[in-house]
DNA sequence: CTGAAAGCGCTTACAG
DNA sequence: CTGAAAGCGCTTACAG
């Protein structure tokens, strides 16, 4: 059972393999006959030929595959459903998306070189080496950042405003002493100290006291330890700003094991909303991020990248907002 | 700055084409002075030489690239940490993996045709049709499946054996009157079935009353609906087996907006045991999978049907147990 | 021990 | 309007 190649389809036409390329390709320019048009067509089909992408790539050096290089991060709700909407986006426009987890510490180049994508689509910043070999290679680069970056072409979700609006919620609501509660995850860094600094400055914009940090596992005995460890000072904590909401849930628990009441003694809030922020006791504060305008935003770069003759996307703003429950 | 090509290696280091790949691919059986060898292999380092992965798959009509093909179900950190385990482990041997989110309802065969991946590993079943397809095509299918199967070469997660556990640790504490909740999203039925499958043949085994079933959404409002449900009858239930964590820690909001306490006045066990689950208040119970174990057996399972020589794994057994905790 | 040549399946200038 | 031929980069029988 041997793989139909394109010479199969040719010869059961009756046509050379050049008319066959040209009719599944519906080449603009050159003009077949419609009943030789129709005839390839349907042996294509009833033969269920499908052209080798091998092939296809090594002629082309182009294929139709975006690599999507996912970070060393943990994946949560928010990024599995920003892969959701990136994966169906892409297929829209004919493009298959394959995710590649960055786990291990073998060098990209071997991926991409074994893959051959049209373009590359980094959750994470690459590294400079990384970027132009990929360009040499003419594979198109599409990248997106933490923070704010000298390139404009790279999408930038910039986590230290999420820290930022934080603080402003809990500053409105009249906290002064606001707390900072960290992930024990060394793979959420990249993400932790963006954040905590948008917190940071905006504390010190306000004129507010330096926020306490502490690391926070997912127990409640390690929550308990930081919770002592905010109201122990002359100006004892009355918020919390957590990385995520997995770590709010932590200092939820920790509170509660302290005997502290939320959000009379302390207020909490976190980032994400994730499915079970609702369900806590109280229900969680958060801040909560626009995947869907993140991932049409990056399809368009992706588009833009691969065809001179689409233009970039605008920027998204407004991708985040506080919503509001009961711990604050 | 065209790509570095085997000629480019071969004219630099002054030999022939073949001899490059034969030192390159450590051809087993030539001989190659070691004069040659250590020059060619310097050469392509200093070029930067990496073979092209589509030429090679054309030539050899098999790459190195698995395809994880996973259905569409939402990822959670179970799935995320089998992918993790699976790309780790499968990079030891020298194996990529891609995960393909089928999101969409492109024909399956349009991507494995593109990527032409050694083997095709499933997170769920394919179609006959699919597995025959690439069967055919020279591409190894490794597929899981959710319960038992007439296909004993297929690695099977017996989904009914975690409700069986649950009603095990509810009826060991006296509990005879045992609901179940079940979860709202669609995309998670094909496992919730199966789970719950389990409840109902051991509570029969057992000589419990039929659990009466409530589907219950993420949020406070569904799960007191849901407790309402289950209390309202003759013969209240006194335990809540849920379908995943997430559910379980819906019905603990449910609970505890009805004023009912946990466990004393209901016992609620979970399945996954997310981050959050000794978060919760009480602590929750919960039944936990053996990823890493699951993940080795599919990797055994892949390298074994890429070599003969290679013997096919044993079955894993254990791989769920009961994390008791305060919720029962 | 090493090289010249064929061929994997495709697309596309170039002829007719 | 359609076909013969070249070439993408690789590996491997087959010669020498």
């Amino acid at each position: 059972m041997a793989r139909v190649t394109s010479a199969d389809v040719a010869r059961e036409s009756g046509v050379s393999r050049t008319t066959v390329s040209y009719v599944l390709n519906a080449k603009h320019g050159v003009t077949i006959t419609e009943a030789t048009r129709l005839r390839v067509l349907s042996t294509a089909e009833r033969l269920g030929y499908t052209p080798s992408a091998a092939a296809r790539t090594l002629r082309s050096g182009r294929s139709d595959l975006v690599l999507c290089v996912l970070p060393n991060w943990t994946v949560g709700p928010v990024i599995d459903a920003l892969i959701d909407h990136l994966t169906t986006e892409l297929a829209d426009h004919g493009l298959s998306m394959l995710v590649y987890n960055g786990r291990s510490n073998r060098p990209l180049a071997e991926l991409w070189r074994a893959v051959t994508p049209c373009a590359v689509l980094g959750l994470g910043a690459f590294t400079e080496a990384d970027a132009q070999a990929m360009r040499r290679a003419g594979i198109q680069v599409v990248g997106s950042a933490l923070d704010e970056d000298p390139h404009p072409e790279i999408f930038v979700v910039p986590q230290a405003n999420i820290g930022g609006l934080q603080v402003e919620h809990l500053a409105e609501r009249g906290h002064r002493a606001i707390a900072y509660a960290a992930p024990a995850d060394d793979r959420l860094a990249a993400f932790a100290d963006r954040r905590l600094r948008g917190v940071v400055a905006e504390c010190e914009r306000r004129g507010l006291p330096a926020p306490v940090v502490e690391r926070v596992d997912l127990d409640v005995a390690s929550a308990v330890a930081a919770v002592r460890g905010w109201r122990s000072g002359d100006e004892p904590a009355t918020a919390v700003a957590a990385y995520n909401d997995e770590v709010a849930l932590a200092v939820l628990s920790g509170l509660r094991a302290e005997g502290l009441r939320v959000p009379e003694d302390v207020a909490v809030i976190g980032v994400d909303d994730i499915p079970t922020a609702r369900l806590a006791a109280p229900a969680l504060t958060t801040v909560w991020q626009a995947i869907d305008a993140q991932a049409s935003y990056l399809v368009a770069s992706v588009l833009a990248a691969l065809d001179e003759n689409v233009e970039p996307p605008q920027r998204p703003d407004d991708v985040f907002h506080v919503i509001e429950r009961d711990s604050t």
